[in-house]
DNA sequence: TATTTTCACTAAATCGGTTTAGTTATTGAT
DNA sequence: ATCAATAACTAAACCGATTTAGTGAAAATA
C-alpha cells in the first residue's frame, strides 16, 4: 500500500491538483466543481485512504491544527488530569496537542515557547513559571492566541483561567476555625507564584476574620525542590514548639500527603493532636488515614474553559476581548479535622 | 521584532540561502564555507534570534524531530508518570512529543496512528489497546520506527518494553500464601489485554506452587468501563460468600484503591478479615489505611528503555534488530497483609 | 603553459500541500 | 448576432526550509 499524494489523485483522475485540494477541503461547491468530478475525487481519496501531509498543509496555510501545552510537570496529578481534558476537548475540534514540561525552569519555559512557535502551533496553553514576562509580552504584541492557567501574571492583561486560591484557602482555614482550632499553622511554598501568594492571603484573612493574630512562626515557607526533607523540619517545628499548633493548613496536595507521612512517623494523632487540611487533593485522600479534608479544584471546568477560550481566539476572525476566568473551589469535608472541640 | 527567515539572512548578508542553511546546520566546514562567512552568518542569526520553521524543515527533510505518544489515558498516574520521563528524555535529544489518549478505543487508536504519521512524526510510542493488528502490521511493513510499551502484541514480533506481569503477580500472591492466607480471591479486568492475562496466570501459578486449587468463583473479571460499580459487587461476593476469602489480589492500582474504599464502606477490617495486595501502586498507598502492599513498576526504567530503543531506531542508519525488554517489578511490603497467621 | 583540483560559493529543484489569478467553453441577455 | 456572465476547471506562485548539481576563479599539478 503506497502512500497517495494529492498529485497522484490529480494524475490518475486527470484533473488538477487544485480541484482535488478544493474538493477534499469541502470547497468544491463554492468553487463550482461539478458534482461528477467531486464524487470521483472523494471516492478515489476514500478508497486509497488519502490523508494530507500536515506539515505541507501547515506550511502553506500558516496553520498547523496543533496547540502547544506547557506545564510545570506532566507527572503531577493535577496537571496530568487537566491535560487529559484539554487533549480530549482539543481532539474533538480537530487539534492535536504538543506538550512539554518546564520543570519550573523559566529559561526552559522560554525556550519551549519559542520552540512551539517555530513548530507553528496555532495557540499556546501555559501554566507558567511566572518569570517569563518577556515571552508573554512578545505573544501579546504579536497577538498570538494563548491562554494561561493555574498561574497567571497578575500585572499583565491576558486571558487566564485560575481557581480562587484566596477564597479556597480562606474557606479551609475558616473550616478549622469553626471547629474551634485556633493555633493554625500554614505549610506552604516560597510565594514566588501567584496562587501560592493568594493562598497565604486567604489564610491570613481567615484568621483576621476570627480576630486571631497571624503568627510569623506558624507560617513556614518551603523550597519546592527540597520539600521532602524540609517538610519534616517544618512539621516538627510546628508540633514540637513551646506553643504547638492544633491544626495545619497545607498549601498543596503533595505538601499535605508528605506532611501526613511525617506526622505518622512522629506518631502524632490526626485529628486529635492536630487537624490538617489541604489545598487541592490526591485521588486517594478519601482512603488515607485519616481521610483528608481538602479544597478541590474543578479540573474539568478548568480544562474546558481553557480550550474554549483558546479555540475561540484561534478560530474567530474578530478580535476577542481578554477575559480572566476565576473558578470556584469546593470544600470536601472528611475526617482530618475531627469534630467541634 | 519581526520574524527572521533564512531568506532575510541571505539577503542582508549578500550570500545565498544555501550557504546560510548549511552553516546553521553545522555543515559549513564540510561544504567549505569560509570561516569569515560562517561567522558572519552565525552572528547574524544569533543576534536576530533566528529559529528555523520546523514545518518547512520537516517537510523538506521528511523528518520532524517529533515523536508521537499514544496511551490509553494521560490522566492515569502510571501513564502520566511514564509520559513524564519519556518527554524529558526525548527533549534532551531534541525531540518534542505529540500525545493523544485512545481511551481504550481501538478505532480511535487506529486514527491516532494515522494522524500521527501524517504529522510526519519520526517515531511512535504506543501503549496499545491491542486491537489494531492492521496498523501494527502496516508500521512493521513500512519499517516505521515504533516501540510498544505496557501492552504488546504477543503474537507479533515487535520492539516492546513491559514489566514481568506474570512474575509480579506470582510474587504478591506468594507473599499472601507465605503469610498463611489460603482463600485468595483475584479481582481483575476482563483479560483482553496481555498484561492482565499474564497477571491471571501469575496468580494461578502461585496457588499451584502451594498446591492450592484455583477456584473459579474466587476470580472476578470486571468490565473496565463500569469498574466503580462492579467492584462493589465483586468485593461483596468474595467477602460475603459462604466460603469467604481471606485475601484479595487486585490487578491494578485503581481496582485496589476502589476495592479498599468498598471494604471500608462494608466495615471489613483489613488485614484482619481480609488481606489485600495490589499490582501497581498509587503514590499515596503508603499513607492509606492500611498501607497497601503492592508490586511496583519501574516507571523510570520503562520510560528510559522506550526512548532509548526508539531513538536508536530513528537515528541509526543500520537496521536495528527487534528486541523485547521485560523489566522486573519490586515487591513493596506494607501493612495490608498483616502478620503470619 | 595547459589541465586538473580545490575553494567558496549559488541557482534552482524539491518537499506536498493551498490559493490566486486566469482560461475556455457554454449559456443568457439584448 | 454580439457581448456579458457563468460554469468548470487549471497553471503557476507560494509557504520556508533543504539539497543536488553546478559555476567561476584561484591554486596545484603535469
Amino acid at each position: 500500500m503506497k502512500k497517495v499524494y494529492l498529485k497522484d489523485i490529480a494524475n490518475d483522475l486527470n484533473v488538477s491538483k487544485t480541484a482535488v485540494s478544493l474538493v477534499l477541503n469541502g470547497k468544491g461547491d463554492e468553487n463550482k466543481i461539478s458534482q461528477v468530478t467531486q464524487q470521483k475525487i472523494v471516492e478515489y481519496a476514500k478508497k486509497h485512504n488519502y490523508i494530507p501531509n500536515q506539515l505541507a498543509r501547515g506550511l502553506s496555510r500558516g496553520k498547523s491544527e496543533t496547540i502547544g501545552l506547557i506545564i510545570p510537570n506532566i507527572s503531577d496529578t493535577f496537571y496530568s488530569k487537566v491535560s487529559g481534558v484539554i487533549e480530549r476537548k482539543a481532539k474533538e475540534q480537530g487539534y492535536t496537542v504538543l506538550f512539554s514540561s518546564s520543570y519550573e525552569d523559566s529559561e526552559k519555559e522560554g525556550e519551549l515557547i519559542q520552540s512551539m512557535l517555530n513548530r507553528q502551533v496555532d495557540g499556546l496553553i501555559i501554566a507558567s513559571t511566572q518569570k517569563n514576562q518577556k515571552e508573554i509580552d512578545f505573544l501579546k504584541k504579536e497577538k498570538f492566541p494563548f491562554v494561561l492557567f493555574d498561574r497567571h501574571y497578575p500585572n499583565k492583561d491576558t486571558d487566564y483561567v485560575v481557581v480562587d486560591n484566596y477564597l479556597g484557602t480562606k474557606k479551609i482555614t475558616e473550616h478549622l476555625l469553626n471547629l474551634g482550632r485556633e493555633q493554625i499553622g500554614l505549610i506552604t511554598l516560597k510565594p514566588a507564584l501567584e496562587p501560592i501568594a493568594q493562598r497565604l492571603l486567604g489564610y491570613n484573612d481567615a484568621l483576621k476574620s476570627f480576630n486571631i493574630e497571624s503568627r510569623k512562626e506558624y507560617i513556614i515557607e518551603i523550597e519546592r525542590e527540597a520539600y521532602l526533607e524540609e517538610i519534616e523540619k517544618a512539621v516538627s517545628k510546628l508540633i514540637l514548639s513551646s506553643t504547638p499548633v492544633d491544626a495545619i493548613v497545607f498549601a498543596t496536595h503533595y505538601l499535605a500527603s508528605q506532611g501526613l507521612r511525617v506526622l505518622k512517623k512522629l506518631n502524632i494523632n490526626v485529628p486529635q493532636d492536630v487537624a490538617i487540611v489541604s489545598f487541592d487533593e490526591l485521588s486517594a485522600f478519601d482512603i488515607v488515614e485519616p481521610p483528608i479534608t481538602a479544597v478541590i479544584q474543578p479540573i474539568k471546568e478548568i480544562g474546558c474553559s481553557v480550550i474554549e477560550i483558546l479555540l475561540n481566539k484561534i478560530e474567530s476572525t474578530v478580535q476577542q476581548d481578554i477575559k480572566p476566568t476565576v473558578l470556584k473551589t469546593k470544600l470536601e469535608i472528611r475526617e482530618s479535622c475531627g469534630q467541634l472541640l
